[in-house]
DNA sequence: TTGAAAGCGGTACCAT
DNA sequence: ATGGTACCGCTTTCAA
């Protein structure tokens, strides 16, 4: 049987008003904070978190909104974007004694785009089980949302940029960053570019490649072949043919998005017997850290910080919840490239 | 403001008692249980889960116990253990509509054992926020998780068989399986075999090798040797040295524990111009289903199911919780081996 | 089938 | 500084 504040009182001497005090820090004479504590300590009791959160306490949890791909066969944790995330989450989290929440969420594929499941997450709140949110996914069309940072308690949403939202929002500028790629390798003498991306990944970063392919060929005077970017997605078992061909029609550098896909080209340009960066030059994405640079040394990366986006975010979360001055409600952060060995330099 | 029972109850005219029973199943007329869901949607109410939790109702929160080892660079969500059986974890969980609550538990290293945090992560229980718990984690000392689970709601151990535990247990032989691919090396005509194993993973892989690799030198006639067994966190800078050692006094195999560390391992022989398996045979363990033949497809790989048991452990769990009857309290996974192409066959 | 009321384990206000 | 008590939102027993 579970011990109440009440057998701490009457095993103290002192009414549960009392032992509410100790237990909230009210001002309560040393000497029967003591004796409470004794109390405490001998029935080994623990104070009902349930009970407390029905006067509007915090709990001491916080969600996290991490989104599913359905149909994709590789899991949520798998997704180096979300781990790095919520690792930098956990990193902060754990410190302040909270802990996290993991909701699941379905994204629905509709055509081109995903859509959010009807899996309602604001009934967390609703609920009174977190006591706030950080939603790391596609969200730019989700209308709840708005209504949301209103209604209930703090919500952090990590990814793009978030237009006219108005709550808390850090980002990443995923067009902006996935053009200077291009322009980086435009500089070194590349213009036949072939992007591999994943369009069902969590964030935005592969549909972003789209525009900002579309800009840089305007920009550079180059015709834009929609069939340079490559949705590993709508590829079946073809791959090998298909990057075969696009050397054949002359691309000179792959842009690839993540280690997954890294992994497997790499795979595909040894078979074939093609060397990087003597043959084809390559440039790829780390979500988590040195993800690829840790298998291939000599691949020259864009680092996304995802760790830093969760970190900030949970940074944020706990100065909102613990009533700390909060400076901004937007933070954007910056990938970095790491220039190594991958990418020849062609002269024009 | 958020809205109450009471809320409900006078839009639908009807009294508390009555919405409840329309929550929770109970007999009410089909009219008024139409007007009471009615009044529910309208309202957009939504019960509070604390004050469910309050009367002992579940609060549909499973919890995880992660263990975090302190001082160790690579986090949690690194470990491809953890995040497979969390896979698993997860993909029973959500299907029950029930969430995960992480709970990050540190260990401390004590000379080469680890010993648990004094972190009470049985607080989750006392203070009623999960109704279930599942713990992968050296947990082989531990003794509070003896009395918790008489005293608390269901309890899983993922790892070694827990001895004279009682409770709830999922578990694979370690010592076996390890013996497995020494005397799997063994047939293939290998002696001078080195592991090189990484003891500050969260589960007992490693450190079981210690004991499989003794019997294997008794049984076999082999000198036991304990420096054929490396550490990775007692290696500094130092590791390409070691290897060049190992390789020159006659070692034609290495054992390796991770994708991290087969990576790694991988990277010094290609620098060293080494050939796998011609001129030295490689066997690596997968947690994470093909993390590693996916970077280096012809290695031979021992796969331990950590996404079965993560999905065995949700399983039963789920089955307890929701008075399914239990068949085994106790359940035994098996390791498997992938022939490839990494061991070579030594003729004698 | 329904309603009234007690109680779950706390918090917080009002007295003393 | 401490105690008494109303109340948080829900479940459950008892009576009608």
């Amino acid at each position: 049987m579970s011990k109440s504040i009440i057998d701490v009182a009457k095993a103290a001497g002192v009414s549960k008003s009392t032992v509410s005090r100790v237990l909230n820090n009210g001002s309560v004479k040393p000497e029967t904070r003591d004796k409470v504590f004794r109390a405490i300590k001998e029935l080994d009791y623990y104070p009902n978190a349930m009970a407390r959160g029905l006067k509007g306490k915090s709990n001491h949890i916080i969600g996290v909104i991490i989104p599913k791909v359905a149909g994709k066969t590789s899991s949520v944790f798998e997704s180096k974007q979300a781990l790095s995330t919520l690792n930098g989450i956990e990193e902060i989290i754990s410190k302040q004694d909270y802990s996290l929440l993991l909701i699941f969420d379905l994204l629905l594929t509709k055509g081109n785009e995903f859509k959010n499941n009807d899996h309602d997450y604001l009934k967390y709140f609703r609920e009174n089980k977190i006591d706030g949110l950080i939603i790391l996914a596609k969200r730019n069309e989700d209308n709840n949302l708005q209504n949301a940072i209103n209604e209930y308690k703090p919500i952090v949403y990590i990814g793009e940029r978030f237009k006219d939202y108005g709550g808390y929002n850090i980002y990443v500028h995923y067009k902006k960053f996935n053009k200077q790629v291009y322009n980086y390798l435009y500089d070194e003498g590349h213009t036949n570019i072939v992007s591999i991306t994943d369009r069902s990944t969590i964030w935005e970063v592969g549909v972003r490649k789209y525009d900002a392919y579309k800009e840089f060929c305007k920009e550079k005077n180059i015709i834009y072949e929609e069939e340079n970017i490559i949705d590993v997605n709508k590829l079946a078992n073809n791959i090998y043919d298909v990057i075969e061909d696009k050397l054949e029609s002359g691309c000179t550098a792959f842009y690839l998005e993540d280690s997954y896909i890294t992994i497997k080209i790499m795979n595909i340009l040894y078979e074939m017997n093609k060397k990087v960066p003597d043959d084809v030059s390559v440039i790829s994405i780390e979500h988590g850290g040195n993800d690829i640079s840790a298998i291939y040394p000599f691949i020259t990366t864009v680092n996304i910080p995802n760790y830093e986006m969760g970190k900030e975010s949970a940074k944020l979360l706990m100065d909102i919840l613990q009533n700390r001055p909060v400076n901004d409600k937007e933070i954007l952060l910056k990938p970095h490239m790491i220039e190594r060995k991958s990418v020849k330099i062609i002269e024009k």
